[in-house]
DNA sequence: CCAAAACGTTAACTTAAGATAAGAATTTTT
DNA sequence: AAAAATTCTTATCTTAAGTTAACGTTTTGG
């Protein structure tokens, strides 16, 4: 797949929240760059700031923090989602999580600088506002919903909700990904998988 | 205090994320509604569409799910700060959350209605945009801290980090408040609080 | 001002999760 | 193809959390 070829793709998947017109899909373009990670490339690093935000066009990242020199997985992203290490990237404070390509990973990219330059630019302005408002919006009913499980249920009950809406996840991330994703460690998740086989 | 006194307090807040001038400030005050919660009234309640976000002029509110005839605390907001079920009112689902005012609260109003009514005027339209962005952005870095909090600490960190930043919340809400919304039940918070006297 | 409700702690018991280690099966790397 | 690393399960032991109930204290509401 070539450049233009994703950015049919990308075009396609921004229309859920902005439509450009032609004029202004020439100049947002040129503020976009193209990139790609091999797979375990880092995204975003611990104590650095996470300068930008992009759009998977193929491939998938992994969310992890360290502690106590574990590693806990907090989150994934796949093809035609977006990735960044948000909270840096909006505040310029160094990310407190890693980001790593789970599988060789094409993207693309809009640095922190080229969004600044497009929401001062007039052309732009409008609709990178909206844009981003409505991006941060999405985000922010995720989050909503994760919260609550982590405050209204039971790792077992997580895990039972995830094994009815997270097919995509489940079928392409090891177990022990998916345990910490819930809270949990994997060892902790074995048991559930376990007591839930015996129940049934 | 007044209204009008209610406004400039208003004004001075929203001037973190967004500056009106003259013009716009009265067009965007007559979007505003104003209103109170007596202690105990609901903002928001299950399976009720949440229609409007507010800013808190007086007051707090308390954010809880009912599960299994419990009540479990998710959140709390205080003056100065925004309140809604956000993806209620995002997307105009049922919400699943009860609002609650904690004490006698006074609000300023922004219902979906006349929202959208601003985002699609043209004087006001631009500013809006970027006042939703802002501030979804706020609250989706609360969030990110929040999960991370959730899937990397254990309940008595997540307790001491509490402590540790937490002043107004830990002065101001009953114990079984914060164990919820710690993620835990009241009869453990007040076991790790044992511990944590015993060992010091 | 009194009765009722709410609050925080403690205890006893049950259940589940964390830590660690071992081992088998699978996958990746070289 | 062999070696190394990863993944998942299982077992043991320890620790902590959930549940329920009781009790004294404080707060609330009529």
């Amino acid at each position: 797949m070539d450049s233009s070829a994703a950015l049919v793709i990308f075009r396609k998947a921004l229309e859920k929240f902005v439509v450009f017109n032609e004029a202004e899909w020439i100049v947002f373009t040129q503020h976009l760059t193209f990139s790609t990670l091999k797979k375990k490339q880092y995204f975003a690093a611990y104590d650095k700031v996470c300068d930008k935000v992009a759009f998977i066009v193929t491939g998938s990242v992994r969310y992890f923090h360290i502690k106590d020199g574990q590693d806990i997985t907090g989150y994934f992203s796949f093809e035609n989602e977006w990735v960044s290490s948000y909270k840096s990237y909006l505040t310029n404070q160094p990310s407190l999580t890693y980001i790593q390509a789970l599988e060789d990973t094409r993207l693309i990219n809009i640095s922190k600088k080229d969004m600044d330059a497009m929401l001062n630019n007039p052309l732009l302005a409008y609709k990178m506002e909206r844009f981003g408002r409505l991006i941060a919006e999405h985000y922010l009913c995720c989050y909503e919903d994760r919260v609550a499980s982590f405050i209204t249920q039971s790792p077992e009950e997580r895990y039972l909700n995830l094994l009815s809406t997270g097919r995509e996840i489940l079928q392409r991330m090891p177990q022990h990904y998916i345990a910490n994703f819930l809270g949990i460690t994997p060892v902790s998740l074995s048991r559930i998988r376990r007591r839930l086989i015996l129940a049934k």
